[in-house]
DNA sequence: GATGAAAAATAAAGTAGTTTAAGAAATTAT
DNA sequence: ATAATTTCTTAAACTACTTTATTTTTCATC
């Protein structure tokens, strides 16, 4: 099992001993998705809180004419999965599936209450985590609201300069709220500079 | 100081004792904002994480034409604030004011660090929070990618029934991402039906 | 209760972004 | 390598929403 991203991230805010962190290893199970597979489909119940060791995926809605509308990326050293569905035990509103192979380490809800429960350190990591979430959830909401697609485009592969090698363009798109004609126009006006 | 919203908030999440509530009451201060009056200003450091007594607060940015863009109101039993500016004791990029006279109980960055600290409890009750506020804006996020403005507004007044009473509709169009304008078209609209 | 200021309504003209459709390019699978 | 599928590009017609300007209504304050 490779935990060094995982482990790494958490020494960066609480600090666990060998104990500590065996018992936080034993509560996790591997998991591969291979690109196109899935992670959680709308409507089941999510049983897991996944963090990525390796690949990326993309937490998504589908609306009734069937368009994709993309509400995160998770990348390498992030966590992602349906928290409302997970929390609640209710069926989930997004699908989550890899837009590359991707290996996770998940944490059941079950094991996530008994973490907390024997090692107090990780309501702080979680917080910590959950920080950070708001505020960049908050940022994207800004986004939105504030700016044209255009500008969005731009900050978006100024944030995340290496995902737009990575992913499709029909991806980026459905992230920035336009279709993905529209951005193939941007990209070519933009070019042209 | 008024106490009891907070305290039943709290009370819900985590079990404190009486010596506990007491510590923590004296690491709270009490602020009274007058309608149009500020919480914070786009440049200032935020100081506090706020807890809302009565009123109700809007927390935007405004863009480089001056148009005011809401990323989140707080009304009773939440609470508001920077948290990145708070975090990072760094210029907040976000303004916060009063849409009603409002009363708040406010925690600083030390006096929380130190909460955290002497009672964990409340790294729990924080996670909670957060937990809620993140889902709360990831479906605002899905929202606006996958909604028109008039389902959006459906939405708004279904899920925040009270709130467009008490406040001017500009600030709901300013939520939604739409000019005042195209919202009272909308109103009209939906209204002759 | 009058007065001034802010908010809401209305309407016409304009624009950012969508839709549809068809072809070219790139990626994946055989 | 070739075929099949998916992704990207281009362009014209279209629409959801904006902009600008004017009028009416509501609200706060003296």
């Amino acid at each position: 099992m490779k935990l060094d991203l995982i482990l790494q991230n958490i020494a960066k805010h609480i600090q666990l001993d060998e104990k500590e962190i065996d018992y936080f290893t034993s509560l996790l199970t591997q998991k591969t998705i291979k690109r196109k597979g899935f992670l959680l489909k709308e409507g089941e119940i999510c049983g897991y809180e996944s963090f990525i060791n390796s690949g990326c995926l993309r937490t998504y809605s589908i609306d009734n004419k069937g368009v994709e509308h993309i509400v995160m990326f998770a990348v390498e050293d992030w966590w992602t999965g349906d928290l409302y569905s997970f929390l609640t035990q209710t069926p989930a509103s997004f699908t989550i599936d890899a837009l590359e192979d991707t290996e996770v380490l998940q944490i059941s809800k079950a094991n996530l209450e008994k973490l907390y429960y024997d090692v107090p350190g990780f309501e702080r990591f979680f917080r910590i985590m959950l920080q950070n979430a708001f505020i960049a959830q908050q940022q994207r909401i800004n986004q939105t609201l504030a700016f044209t697609a255009e500008e969005r485009y731009l900050h978006f592969i100024h944030k995340f300069p290496q995902l737009e090698q990575r992913i499709p363009q029909k991806q980026v798109a459905a992230y920035l709220g336009i279709t993905p004609e529209f951005l193939s126009m941007l990209r070519k006006k933009l070019a042209g500079r």
